[in-house]
DNA sequence: AACATCAGCAACCGCGTGCAA
DNA sequence: TTTGCACGCGGTTGCTGATGT
């Protein structure tokens, strides 16, 4: 897909409306020179003070927005595009547990952005959720009227298995803060650790799954 | 072929937080 | 304690290509 060309310049920029000056910023799709600019600046200065970044690097921009094209597409290390079914379902668990809470979520899968994540589940896991909702939600209501036969007429065979439908309970799934956590009191710095180096494997994603059915089972009782 | 609508995603915006002076 | 700056986060916007009519 093309980039979008923003050609809007405006004054304002968005950062923390500490900038005064009422010098128009360069905004919208960033250009090759300029992720080459950017990237051999920090290669030499760092990637501290963004501003000063923004400045010294000869890009009219805002720091903010340099910040981002470096967090999001230059920085080493970057994957893009191309979730794999692991990770997806990696997304989904973890949205359960933390919310939209976009940064704990991608600081668990190496590679991957905030933002990244946050369009993905914005433009595919959402509707797949709704919709998986939605055919659970028939299912339950089959087998609630099934139940409600009186005896005698019931369709099935007396002994055939009972199927548990499980409803979730997603309401977060639309997207507020912290809604839809199995448990909001989950210590999340704890759990994962942040004191130490963002993990670089997946390692983790065993003992998480472990805890989260054991929250679930927790949930049902 | 022309137009309308949808889907995907890069980038922007506003706000909260941490920290130093 | 207050103030201002820098940073980070989540929500939203708006552009482009794809698809449908």
């Amino acid at each position: 897909m093309m980039v979008p060309t923003r050609s809007k310049s405006i004054n304002g920029n968005g950062d923390g409306g500490s900038n005064n000056a009422k010098k128009v910023m360069n905004r919208g799709a960033w250009t090759a020179e300029e992720d080459m600019k950017l990237s051999q600046y920090i290669e030499t200065h760092g990637a501290k003070r963004w501003k000063t970044i923004a400045t010294k690097s000869g890009l009219n921009r805002c720091g903010k927005s340099c910040r981002l094209r470096w967090l999001n597409y230059l920085r080493p290390n970057i994957k893009r595009g191309n979730i794999s079914d692991e990770e997806e379902d990696l997304i989904v668990r973890l949205h359960r547990l933390l919310g939209n809470r976009w940064s704990l979520i991608a600081g668990r899968l190496p590679g991957r952005t905030d933002n990244e994540i946050k369009n993905y589940w914005n433009s595919h896991l959402s509707k797949k959720l709704v919709s998986q909702r939605e055919k659970d939600m028939q299912i339950h209501l089959a087998l609630s009227q099934e139940m409600a036969t009186p005896p005698g007429k019931t369709k099935t065979p007396e002994n055939s298995p009972v199927v548990v439908v499980e409803v979730e309970e997603e309401e977060g799934g639309e997207g507020k803060l912290g809604e839809g956590c199995l448990d909001p009191n989950f210590d999340v710095e704890k759990f994962f650790n942040f004191s130490t180096e963002p993990s670089c494997g997946l390692e983790w994603a065993n003992m998480f799954m472990e805890l989260e059915g054991d929250l679930m089972m927790d949930d049902r009782q």
